[in-house]
DNA sequence: ATGTTC
């Protein structure tokens, strides 16, 4: 792709097995020639978004673009791995159902919701009465170093949605720890084939929504940035700890919502902002792949996830693909796909396991043939020194309500 | 993606 008039540089880092939409890459050169663009970088799971494509880091000098971010600040992967869990089959179908069905009851909403926008979710410990399991879980977060945000927007909100999954490709996961490589990771953060684990695929939900209608489609230059970057932080803190407490949730279902049972611990924002100087990294549905760190790269339902140790490439930007990406449209998805499947045989996926849903059109939008096969991503991200392979996650249950 | 909407 070369150089644009502009002087941005664009790039597409993919391989010749990976599928890709003509009018992904055409959103990515778009996005290229926008104010303050220096850099874009499509990854393999690059896909058309609305307006800006899904897949991509841009570095911009001196802009910043909530356009960019879109209606889903924050939005991430959570992984944690426990020692192996006791159930299986429909008894963990059956306490996945039960833990996810039921609302979480942890004291005072408002409280939550501020300590969740304030703090994050290390916040959490400074409730009353935390059940014991999401006190572990809330110890291990990381320490928020991000700017303040001023008083949460509560008004833009209305009702808390904080603790909730959400549409789309959006899901909580109860997995079992495949393949693991010999890559350092696997020992510091105590992976074993076999062992247990939760992964959630969530955001900010109405919050992000209500941010997105705020800022709107205008671009932030000088003291504007500043503030849109403390309020992007609140719901990124937000987004966090939304995304701990679905994993509380997983750890119930599995039976191991105990300091004791759990090995290790991580959360991956894809879509966000990070500031270095005068030069800002947007996310676009791109995961961090800093040198050495821990990533995410997200199945869809019938296949595997993969834990990715990032690179740390400038060439990505550091960053690398956060899921396989789209190949259909939701509507073509549903579209094609009811012929082909019946609804019955979709909630068992080809790798055996179960899907949990409220509405059942995300059988088929949200069907792994609406997205593109997995395996080349993996592939092509190797290929291209963005990340390595750490770890295989296999879904036992999906759930999507 | 969204207490979304054709």
């Amino acid at each position: 792709m070369g150089n644009l008039a502009r002087g941005s540089v664009v790039e597409l880092i993919s391989g010749p097995q990976v599928w890709m939409e003509s009018e992904a890459t055409r959103q990515l050169e778009q996005v290229a020639a926008w104010t303050g663009c220096e850099r874009a970088v499509g990854l393999p799971d690059l896909h058309p978004g609305r307006g800006s494509p899904v897949g991509a880091a841009f570095q911009f000098r001196a802009v910043v673009h909530p356009s960019l971010i879109g209606s889903d600040a924050g939005c991430g992967a959570h992984l944690t791995v426990v020692r192996k869990a006791s159930a299986h089959g429909a008894n963990l179908v059956r306490r996945a159902d039960q833990h996810y069905g039921e609302a979480l009851a942890i004291g005072d909403r408002r409280r939550l919701f501020e300590v969740a926008w304030e703090e994050g979710p290390r916040g959490l410990l400074e409730l009353p009465g935390l059940p014991e399991g999401l006190m572990a879980l809330a110890a291990l977060a990381p320490m928020d170093r991000g700017l303040k945000s001023g008083p949460p927007p509560l008004a833009l909100t209305g009702g808390d949605s904080l603790g909730t999954i959400g549409g789309g490709n959006h899901f909580a996961e109860l997995s079992q720890v495949g393949q693991v490589s010999p890559h350092p990771l696997t020992q510091q953060l105590g992976l074993e084939r076999g062992h247990s684990a939760v992964l959630v695929h969530s955001g900010s939900r109405g919050l992000g929504a209500a941010l997105h209608h705020e800022w709107g489609n205008k671009a932030c230059e000088g003291p504007s940035i500043e503030v849109y970057l403390a309020v992007l932080a609140g719901a990124v803190r937000w987004a966090r700890t939304n995304r701990l407490l679905l994993t509380y949730r997983g750890l119930l279902a599995l039976g191991a919502a105990r300091a004791d049972r759990i090995v290790s611990d991580l959360d991956v924002v894809h879509n966000g902002v990070e500031a270095e100087g005068e030069l800002y990294l947007h996310r676009k549905g791109a995961a961090p792949a800093e040198a050495g760190a821990p990533t995410l790269l997200l199945g869809s339902r019938g296949a595997p996830s993969y834990l990715l140790a990032g690179c740390g490439r400038t060439r990505s930007l550091c960053s690398s693909a956060h899921g396989a990406g789209r190949k259909m449209t939701r509507a073509e998805a549903r579209a094609k796909l009811k012929d082909k499947y019946l609804r019955k045989s979709l909630a068992r996926t080809r790798l055996g396991s179960e899907v949990l849903v409220d509405d059942p059109e995300l059988l088929y939008e949200e069907h792994p043939d609406a997205y593109k096969p997995i395996a080349p991503i993996v592939e092509s991200l190797v290929q291209s020194g963005v990340a390595e392979v750490v770890a295989e996650l296999l879904p036992k249950v999906t759930v999507k309500r």
